[in-house]
DNA sequence: TAGTGGTCTAGACCACGTA
DNA sequence: ACGTGGTCTAGACCACTAA
C-alpha cells in the first residue's frame, strides 16, 4: 500500500470509492479544494491524483463544470512496441533475421496514400524475423530512397525495423491493428497455409523532411499482443 | 505553439533536441535543476515535461543515474476501449443488437484457466452487433453467474458490454489482441466464410468478489484498429 | 461572470541507486 | 555517501466554460 497522502493514495481512494459507488458514475465529485481539505494535503497533490485518473479514463474532468465519474468510461489500453529483435529476447528466445529482398519498385496505392507519396519508386525491403529458429514475424516494408538509400544502408545483418530505431527515431506517424489471411508468400516464409488468420500492425513514419517507410508486420499463426489496461 | 515556460513548451524543446541530434542516443541529458537555470523556470516544470516524455517511452529517467535518451525507445501505442455501441456510433454508422444466445453452459477449459474458474457451469451469452444493419463485431461471453445472475439481468435489448460497463465498471483485468479463423458459427453470424480471418479482442475482467467475465470479440473481416502513438 | 481545473513557483524533504 | 529524480507544500495567477 502506498503512504497516506500521497497522489497513489489519493488515487487509490478515489478508485474506491467509485468501485464502492460512494461516487455513482454520472455524479460530480468534490472539487479538488474539498478533498484536499478533507485528506489533509495541498491541492497540488489531488490535482494529480484526479489527473491520472482522468488520463485513464476514469474521470471527466473539465474547468468550472467539475469532475464527473463518466457513465460509460472510454478505457485505455496501451501496448508497447519494442523493436522486434528485444520482442523475441524478451520472450526468452533466440531472435534469427533473414533478408528476403531488397529493391526498388513502385509502391501500391495503398502505400502511396497511406504515406503521402509523390515520387516514383520506393526502397521495398522484406524480411523474416525468426524466434528460435521457427518463423516470428514478416517484416513487409516500403522506404522513402531518399531518406534511406540503398547504397549507404545494407539491412543483411541489421533489420530495417532495428535501423530505422536506431537512427530516425522520435518520428511521428500512425499504427493500425489488423488480421489478415496469409498470401502466398506469407504463407511460404512463415511456414503456414496459404489464408491462415494473421494478426498485422500497419504503421507509417514521417518526419517533416518528408514520408519515412510504411511497413506491415504480419506475425505467425496464433500470435497475440498483451496490453495494459 | 505553447507558451514559452510552459511544461509542453520544454518537451517540445526537448523532442526538437532529440530529433536534431543534440541529445542523441545512449547520452545522458543534463539535469533537472540545470535545464530549470537554462530555461528560466521551476524545477517542477522541467520534471512535468521530462516525465511527460519518459511515460512515452521517450526517455529514460533514474534517481542518481539521471536522465538518458534510450538506444531503442520502446514507444507506447494506446487503444480507447469503448463500448461497442458507442464505437459504432462515433463512425456516424447505426448501432444494431441481436441477442444470439444466453444460457448456463460449463466453460470450455481456456476460459476456466483464463478466469481461475473453479465452478460449474458459467453464463455464456452470444449476441451480434450490426453497423448500419451489416455485422460488426460477434460478442462471446462467459459470466460469473452469481454476480450477473440471469434472472435478475436480461440482455435481450441491452449487450451485456454496455451493461457490465454501467454496473460493474472500473475492475481490473487483461486484454490481448489476435487473429483467428472464422469458424462455423461465426462466419455465419457474420456473414464471412469460414476461415476468414478476424481481428479479435479477448478480455477477462476480475473484482475482489471474484471472477466477473471472459469475453471474446471477433470483428467482421477488413475491421481495423486505429492507436495513437 | 464566477467557479473550477490547469499550471507555475520557490522551497523542502525523501527515496532510490550509482559510485 | 551522495547526486538525481520523485513528490509534497502553500500560494498565486490563468484559462476555460457553465450558469
Amino acid at each position: 500500500m502506498e503512504r497516506p497522502g500521497t497522489w497513489q493514495a489519493i488515487r487509490a481512494e478515489a478508485l474506491r470509492r467509485m468501485r464502492a459507488g460512494d461516487w455513482p458514475p454520472g455524479e460530480r465529485i468534490p472539487d479538488e479544494a474539498e478533498l484536499a481539505a478533507e485528506f489533509g494535503c495541498a491541492r497540488a497533490t489531488v490535482n494529480r491524483a484526479l489527473r491520472d485518473l482522468a488520463e485513464a479514463g476514469l474521470l471527466e474532468r473539465k474547468r468550472k463544470g467539475g469532475t464527473r465519474v463518466p457513465l460509460t468510461p472510454v478505457r485505455k489500453a496501451t501496448f508497447e512496441i519494442a523493436i522486434i529483435r528485444r520482442d523475441v529476447e524478451g520472450r526468452g528466445q533466440r531472435h534469427g533475421y533473414r533478408l528476403i529482398e531488397d529493391a526498388l519498385r513502385p509502391p501500391p496505392e495503398a502505400v502511396r496514400t497511406a504515406l503521402g507519396w509523390e515520387g516514383g519508386a520506393m526502397r521495398h525491403v522484406t524480411a523474416l524475423h525468426l524466434a528460435d529458429d521457427r518463423p516470428f514475424v514478416l517484416e513487409d516494408r516500403w522506404l522513402n530512397p531518399a531518406l534511406v538509400p540503398a547504397d549507404r544502408v545494407r539491412f543483411e545483418t541489421v533489420s530495417a525495423n532495428e535501423w530505422l530505431v536506431r537512427n530516425i527515431p522520435y518520428s511521428s506517424g500512425d499504427i493500425g491493428f489488423l488480421a489478415r489471411p496469409a498470401d502466398a508468400s506469407a504463407a511460404r516464409w512463415l511456414g503456414c497455409d496459404a489464408g491462415a488468420a494473421l494478426l498485422a500492425i500497419e504503421r507509417t513514419t514521417r518526419s517533416e523532411a518528408g514520408p519515412i517507410t510504411f511497413v506491415r508486420l504480419s506475425y505467425a499463426p496464433g500470435h497475440r499482443m498483451e496490453a495494459m489496461l
